[in-house]
DNA sequence: AGCTATTGATAATA
DNA sequence: TTATTATCAATAGCT
């Protein structure tokens, strides 16, 4: 694509290379999220520029649940290999504290997510289900209060634009005596607008409320 | 690219989907290794199609190495400052791949906690939301699969006690020789009955779970 | 699986 | 870094 082919090599060219990473990177990221979305497939991509510079995209912002989906698909295997005895010394004691924490924490995760839950006992159940319910209150609120700041922002924001209509609606004279003032006015609008449109990107995770 | 548009939406047709998904997924993987052979850069790519079926592909199939580097990223962000002295040997790099990860699930956690929300954007809490949802009807149908299991049981004690019930009566000889333990029978019966009376529901025979 | 008409991505350039 | 544009590449809809 773009004008000439290119040999699947790395360019040697550094200022080339830089470009091309930044544009190429942004392309594979909206791939993956086409992917992700068109075909309901789960998807994590990660890359790290050749300065260990790390970007990452993952369907719906789930890295840590598709990872953990990933090793757990590989959990069978490396289980055989993992069977090492314990001959390092006193560091050890202290990793496999490290070790324990984190298959609690995924455990506990998994719980969370309300899988392996049939070890469970009912009262263990209850709790869970308490403790969900309190989370979701919370996170519920949180949408809320973010979702009403962006719909004040945007009546602000409807509200001044407005004004401005009406201002120059209601200024003939000054519209005509003075083009270039009027072009800049119209300008920024429009310019604003297609910033936005071409700024946004699928696999951003910022708050951009489309309405 | 191609005839027509594709909306990015899933695609409901499934065997579209299916095409799609395969022809896209290996245009991605291509892609993926362009932008890591021309861009000098490391690339991790993990594909789950919506069966579960994984794909993957990673720079050098270095996934391990990939994955491990990622998750020493936010524990080395955290830690620039502090940076300690590499005296402890060669374990210390596991060890602090180890305290990443417990980093990261704790930070997870807490987002499924509803704590610690202000940095999570819309979309996050959206699908955040989501999880907590499903995960709580999976709490509660395992929950009530629990409370159905312990009513049936009760309920095949009842019987059997029943049973029993019936045929002492129908012993009188029996009876009549012990005065006493007939007494004692016939009050464990009405005991049963008023509790289960309380505890019996007539659609709770069978674990049928509701999603 | 193959085959094209199209759309989309991007290399070169400014 | 961003924008434009000439080209090439990917792929949607059909077979």
């Amino acid at each position: 694509m773009g004008r000439g082919r290119v040999e699947l090599k790395r360019i040697e060219n550094k200022i080339n290379r830089q470009v091309t990473f930044s544009k190429r990177r942004s392309g594979l990221f909206k791939k993956a999220h086409e992917l992700s979305v068109l075909c309901d497939a789960e998807v994590a991509l990660i890359v790290f520029s050749h300065k260990w510079k790390l970007y990452e995209y993952s369907t719906d912002s789930c890295m840590e649940k598709i990872l953990e989906r990933y090793e757990r698909h590989y959990y069978a295997e490396r289980h055989l290999v993992a069977t090492e005895p314990e001959s390092q010394g006193e560091w050890s004691v202290e990793y496999n504290r490290l070790k324990a924490k984190v298959e609690l924490l995924q455990k506990n995760h998994r719980h969370y997510m309300g899988e392996d839950l049939d070890p469970l006992s009912l009262k263990e159940l209850q709790n869970l289900e308490q403790q969900l319910d309190t989370a979701l209150k919370h996170i519920r609120a949180r949408k809320n209060q973010l979702l009403n700041e962006s719909i004040s922002e945007l009546q602000r924001k409807e509200k001044a634009i407005k004004e401005q209509n009406a201002m120059l609606a209601n200024q003939p004279v000054f519209a005509c005596r003075s083009k270039r003032g009027r072009r800049q006015v119209h300008g920024n609008l429009s310019g604003g607008n297609k910033t936005m449109a071409s700024t946004h990107h699928p696999s951003c995770c910022h708050t951009h409320i489309p309405l």
